[in-house]
DNA sequence: GTATATTGCTTCGCATGCGAAATAACAGTG
DNA sequence: CACTGTTATTTCGCATGCGAAGCAATATAC
């Protein structure tokens, strides 16, 4: 990932992002770099080192949350499902089950009717990591709504699914 | 990192995604999962892979793309200046920049006046490869904007920004 | 002028995560 | 029942990227 030039650091650079906020709509593409593209890549970056760092005591990452929380809705799916739910190819959604099963959170088991299908479910320590979760992402989601309206948010929300979709 | 529960998937889950669209700023956190940050999550995951996909031809990851744009704004900044510019830590941008001067994109040489300091400049096949990035970036900035306003923009790119401050 | 602190970068160990190939189990055809 | 194809998951190799530790060069203290 990246940023992009002039857009995250900590330094005078940003003095001069403050101005311009059309977020490269009228420009080509050519002239100067779009920087909706390094701002969402940035805001990500952040988002998924905080979570990180305020999940550190358990070991929760951003993705391994996501995981918790889609297995609290949906008990004994199945690891594809799960993939799918996160955004994670079954690849790389492999090795984070493994990690949070040796970490006690999950269990997988080969569902009985169809052996090729494992079927992963929470622990009693999972459930207990599941509050942790909540509480973590309800205070991110504070910060990251404060001073803003339902109806800014709900553009903001608009455009990240766009995003999302016009890209799959 | 992660999508979230019913966020990401291209499934039926979708379908129910579509209500609300408040960004969960009317939740406290724990009822359900707050959605601004799993799409997020979700929407930088298929920006970093779109980019990947369409510079698989060069190599060059988002990153990658995001350190040629910033050394072709200020060639010959020093490694701790360009992981500023693109929110990477100077660790792991040693790596990137390792891999960079290993394809011959940039050069990496000591300042001689402090020689700690490690300034890094594009080759000709880096300001080459900065022509198609640009374009691709631009191609990809069309996409995104696509079939929004430019004050809807405008409130996007501000919230990125917060979130990235807020954040940081 | 040597000891100490600071700075800038790299190395190391690990987590995350993708694509491609391998594996295992099921499904359909003859 | 073997043969083939499909499906679900894992393994492997690699890229990315963080924090901690290490190293080299400079700056500061005494």
């Amino acid at each position: 990932m990246a940023g992009g030039p002039r857009l995250a650091g900590r330094t005078d650079r940003d003095a001069a992002v403050k101005q311009d906020d059309d977020g490269g709509a009228h420009d080509g593409g050519r002239r100067r770099p779009p920087r909706l593209i390094f701002l969402t890549l940035t805001a990500e970056r952040r988002l998924r080192r905080w979570i990180g760092r305020r999940g550190e005591d358990r070991g929760l990452s951003a993705a391994a949350s996501g995981v918790l929380l889609y297995l609290a809705t949906r008990p004994g799916a199945s690891t594809g499902e799960v993939a799918d739910a996160v955004d994670a190819s079954p690849a790389g959604l492999s090795g984070l089950l493994s990690r949070l099963e040796k970490s006690g959170l999950i269990t997988r088991a080969p569902d009985p009717g169809d052996r090729r299908t494992i079927r992963v479910n929470l622990t009693a320590d999972g459930k207990a990591a599941l509050g942790a979760v909540q509480s973590v992402l309800g205070e991110l989601n504070g910060k990251i709504t404060d001073g803003f309206s339902g109806e800014e948010l709900a553009v903001v929300a608009r455009w990240l699914r766009h995003v999302a979709e016009v890209l799959d």
